[in-house]
RNA sequence: GUGGAUGUAGCUCAGUCGGUUAGAGCAUCAGAUUGUGGUUCUGAGGGUCGUGGGUUCGAAUCCCAUCUUCCACC
């Protein structure tokens, strides 16, 4: 992997870039959606590819080593080739699942049991055993095992997890350094900052992270019901320590706002469940501010889904039309609200990076942010 | 015509021995959703208990009349 930052904004911390991997280049800042169980719900690849111009999807260990099981990912020859998709890949590590969904989990210092949400069986994660399944998994990015504290957390929990999940860290470095990739391409491996609200913890945090000297480096532990507020002075904090030449990952985030907002703080990756999770729920993004479709004020609405979109359905169908088929219940509904979502996030990012290269970014954002958050 | 059954929210139905402000599912309306358990979750509006009398401290509930719908038999 190789990160190059082509341009920097003047008044803020932005920078746009060229993220290389050996299966393809990603222009940043970037939004990855969410393909957690090896789909992106509701899309299949050509409209993923062609239409959202999606340039790097994410996947999640937890969930693929569950179902269908690593070994049937390893036949396969790893996950670009099970699912077919020849661009960048990235995989969650598990950690954040393992605390989210998993029954009855069991944190030591060695690493977690627990039960699966599946079937209650019976599993047991540490930091090797997570680098040994992205191995197999094969994507391109992997992250390391870490625990991700709830909001709001006591200082002392926050403080042992963060020790924790720094051994698991050296563990995942060891243990990634030691091995090698299965198919032929360079893995790279992203430590990720944890240490809750805290600023000397994410300090130190972003320092031990620092000192791993990955090729880039993830921010975790954040967007988990903090106040936005305190989610953009941790990360500006965080931004400041973290080496300025690598690609920062804000894992999680978020609403459009949320994006924009740390893009200027300097994050150049994202990804979110919000686009696609709420795209099947009727809520629709647009640059004029958030719809649910759903509501009756849209009923005789004839006018496009999105006048200013940017994908086919965005004029193709109308806001009326859509609305009756997330009435009806039709799975056509969730499919167009979750095209056009995703789409708007890549132009959000892909336009953020136009606006840093031309060197309008601060004035471009400040006009977007009060549109993006008002219900229409 | 006779006998039986039926009637409670927009729909389908609960409602105990007569006892607090008559409930549920669906539908409607609105809200939520941040490293995806999402056809999910939360909330709201909606009632002359067919109608009219009666008994009772108190009736969706018991009694009488009447109307509706359905079934059976003449």
């Amino acid at each position: 992997m190789q990160f190059e930052i082509l341009a920097r904004d003047a008044s803020t911390s932005a920078r746009a870039g060229l993220i290389k991997t050996a299966h393809g280049v990603i222009k940043t800042p970037i939004f990855m959606p969410v393909g957690t169980v090896a789909t992106v719900k509701a899309l299949h690849h050509h409209d993923l590819d062609t239409s959202v111009k999606a340039q790097i999807i994410l996947s999640n260990t937890y969930h693929l080593y569950l179902r269908p099981g690593i070994e049937t990912i390893g036949k396969a020859g790893g996950l670009h080739r099970f699912m077919n998709w020849n661009k960048p890949l990235l995989t969650d590590s598990g950690g954040y699942q393992v605390f989210s969904l998993a029954h009855r989990r069991k944190l030591t210092p060695d690493g977690v049991t627990f039960q699966s949400h599946i079937d209650g069986s019976k599993h047991f994660f540490s930091p090797e055993k997570i680098i040994d399944i992205q191995r197999v998994i094969g994507a391109d990015f992997i992250m390391a095992f870490d625990e991700c504290t709830p909001y709001p957390c006591d200082y002392q929990y926050a403080k042992e997890s963060m020790a924790i999940t720094h051994s698991w860290l050296t563990r995942c470095c060891n243990h990634f350094d030691t091995g090698k990739a299965h198919y032929g391409n360079n893995q790279t491996l992203f430590p990720i900052v944890q240490g809750s609200t805290y600023r000397e913890l994410r300090a130190d945090s972003s320092r031990f992270v620092s000192d791993c000297n990955r090729e880039g480096n993830a921010i975790g532990g954040l967007s988990v019901g903090e106040p936005a507020q305190v989610m953009y002075e941790i990360t500006e904090l965080v931004c400041s320590i973290l080496p300025y030449d690598k690609p920062r990952y804000l894992m999680g985030v978020g609403t459009p706002e949320n994006i924009l907002e740390s893009i200027a703080l300097g994050i150049d990756m994202f990804d979110c469940v919000m686009p696609t999770r709420n795209a099947r729920n009727g809520m629709i993004f647009t640059s004029e501010g958030f719809i649910n479709i759903r509501n009756l004020k849209w009923k005789n609405d004839f006018n496009p889904i999105d006048p200013s979109g940017t994908v086919f359905v965005d004029q193709h169908y109308s806001r009326a039309y859509l609305r009756h088929l997330f009435v009806a219940n039709e799975m056509l509904g969730p499919i167009v609200a979750t095209l056009h979502n995703l789409r708007f996030y890549m132009w959000l990012v892909e336009q953020a990076g136009e606006h840093i290269k031309a060197g309008t970014f601060g004035v471009w954002k400040k006009n977007m942010i009060p549109r993006l958050s008002r219900r229409l």
